[in-house]
RNA sequence: UGGGGCGUCGUCAAGCGGUAAGACACAGGAUUUUGGUUCCUGCAUUCGGAGGUUCGAAUCCUCCCGCCCCAGCCA
């Protein structure tokens, strides 16, 4: 990780950790662990957690942050996800070294616990089926009724559960559940199911086991063998901890991490919810998880994001119990500032207008020196051929220019970046209908490089490329996948109907040479237009193609909207 | 109408009884061979509301209002 990453702010899981340390808890310890469920591929959401586990991990000498995967739902899961998993944490920057686990791998020993807790007369096996349990839990307002098999013997539980396990029964025959309180305020506390039969292949274990056990149980004790000190989740689990720590207590274990809950990211203009992203991806209205347009780790890396920009955004966002949806322009905030200090600068054309410099004599080719990156001139120059026939961009060029307008217009001189100063002297329109197709120019011979010998000013820079030299390539032009701040905001309406039929569009894209053997992955600042990076996926030597990750700020584009 | 949480600037977020940090966004201005970057400047007399305690309250107490989570053999 880069050193210049300022030390990440305080907030109140820190504080607890911090105070924890300081009175010798858990010896001093520091131990976290990011738990996905490889159900679907990772979010921005999720690297704000991994951001908080691996991070405090790391402000504490001997600290460890596990990856561990929650995979005890065998019908949701595929290794496909536990790859791309640790692929995004890999790739965000953290390491987990050699403590990467599976709670899949403690199924003897979870087994084991749940035997222990029939033993001690505090989990029996439940014979009713799924909606009889349902309707004996109870409302929020009404307490449920104690299941008929609650009070089976400790030895009927014993072979029963045996049994289950053994794969004597069709699945929902029985149920293990915990022995608390029907009557309990907390439903999560009306006898909890632990465990159920599941004739499904696991994607680790195969068919060793037809029983699973619940989240609930499964968590706290992976958690403990683990001896986790600090387990952190989101507020939905609030409820959970008080089930989390019956069971640690009930079984009397020796390492009892605190589980503390915070609230989960949200950001406007997309979706976070894996259900959704899945949702996303079946339907086909992205072209998969690593779609530039998702919010996914995978989608965001191959839009052009780096990981530090993520992290910087992650340490921004900053972690507290309060529900909030963070503005996706801080986002976009922490690419530009990466990049603007990273990426090389090119030139290219997405929307052309024909120039010819009228006194530039035809058959001859200048190279001119560019700034790799003027903010760090250590990244060095460029050659870039100039010649007679030139693409601007339209937007370039006003016949009848507004007040604020001070870039190309009849008889205007501008700036051609790292090149001449040209004045426009001729405007070509198609006759049919009356569109401006191609300019004419004069060029100041003077001018070479881009300033004037007697200090003349020109108020436009414009970036331009070469017709003869330029390369054919393509822009892949994203912008929010919803056109709604709040695409969940009426609830009784499908998320999908607020999806942004424009949230790409692709363009064809005239590049500067030197662009030619540009790298899949490599990113760029097109100077004026944006951070562009190569795709990854469909882009190659003889067809390039580049996803616009995010544009310049363009203060034009506001003062333009207010006229 | 049970239980658990949460309400501080447009958006995040510090603050923990001594008189409202910071970031993004936004608005001005300066510098600029990217209308980019950088640099200044401005941006909550007020902390969901009402009472109370106190010399002093965003911080403590009371009541009220609003929002979120929980009734999967999902996590």
């Amino acid at each position: 990780m880069s050193k210049n990453e300022s030390s990440p702010a305080s907030d109140f899981i820190r504080n607890i950790v911090a105070e924890d340390v300081k009175n010798n808890k858990n010896g001093g310890r520091v131990a976290t662990r990011f738990p996905p469920e490889p159900n679907g591929y990772l979010h921005i959401g999720h690297a704000k957690s991994i951001c908080l586990n691996f991070g405090i991990a790391t402000e504490y000498d001997g600290g460890t942050c596990n990856l561990r995967f929650d995979d005890t739902n065998p019908s949701k899961e595929e290794v496909e996800y536990v790859e791309s998993i640790k692929d995004d944490v890999r790739w965000l920057g953290f390491d987990w070294e050699n403590r990467l686990f599976y709670a899949s791998d403690y199924f003897e020993q979870l087994y084991e616990y749940a035997v222990q807790l029939i033993k001690l007369g505090k989990a029996y096996v439940c014979s009713l089926n799924n909606e009889e349990i349902r309707k004996t839990r109870g409302t929020l307002t009404e307490p449920g009724i104690e299941s008929p098999f609650r009070s089976r013997s400790v030895e009927e539980n014993l072979a029963l559960f045996e049994r289950m396990r053994g794969g004597e029964f069709v699945d929902g025959a029985h149920v293990l559940r915990a022995k608390i309180d029907m009557a309990s305020p907390n439903i999560v506390m009306r006898d909890p199911t632990l465990y159920r039969i599941r004739r499904v292949s696991h994607h680790r274990t195969g068919d060793n086991w037809c029983i699973y056990p619940m989240y609930d149980f499964a968590h706290c004790l992976s958690d403990s063998i683990e001896k986790i000190t600090h387990s952190l989740c989101t507020l939905e689990f609030e409820n959970n901890r008080e089930l989390y720590d019956w069971i640690l207590d009930a079984l009397d274990v020796d390492c009892h991490p605190q589980q503390i809950e915070f609230a989960r990211l949200n950001l406007n203009y997309t979706v976070l919810s894996k259900r959704k992203l899945v949702e996303l991806v079946q339907g086909k209205h992205v072209s998969g998880w690593d779609d530039p347009r998702m919010p996914t780790i995978s989608g965001l890396r191959r839009r052009g994001y780096t990981p530090e920009s993520i992290r910087n955004f992650c340490e921004r966002i900053g972690v507290a119990r309060r529900d909030s949806t963070v503005d996706i322009a801080l986002l976009e905030f922490s690419i530009r500032e990466d990049l603007n200090k990273h990426a090389p600068r090119v030139m290219g054309i997405l929307r052309p207008l024909k120039v010819v410099i009228d006194n530039f004599p035809e058959g001859t080719v200048e190279e001119l020196d560019a700034l790799n990156n003027p903010e760090d001139s250590a990244m060095g120059t460029r050659k870039i051929p100039f010649s007679r026939v030139l693409y601007i961009e339209q937007d370039d060029f006003m016949e009848d220019p507004p007040k604020k307008f001070f870039r190309l217009a009849p008889g205007r001189e501008v700036r051609l970046r790292y090149a001449y100063y040209v004045t426009c002297v001729n405007v070509v329109k198609d006759g049919q209908t009356g569109r401006v197709v191609e300019l004419h120019c004069t060029y100041d011979p003077d001018t070479r490089g881009g300033s004037s010998p007697n200090g003349r000013k020109v108020k436009a820079t414009l970036h331009w490329v070469s017709a003869h030299h330029a390369v054919k390539a393509e822009a892949r032009l994203y912008d929010h996948l919803f056109v709604k701040e709040n695409p969940n905001e009426e609830k009784d309406m499908d998320f999908k109907t607020n999806l942004n039929p424009n949230s790409l569009k692709i363009t064809p894209f005239l590049v500067e040479p030197s662009l030619a053997d540009a790298v899949p992955g490599a990113r760029y600042q097109f100077e004026r237009l944006g951070y562009f990076c190569v795709d990854t996926v469909d882009s190659s030597p003889s067809a390039l193609v580049f996803n616009r990750t995010v544009t310049l700020r363009d203060t034009w584009a506001k003062i333009k909207k207010k006229q």
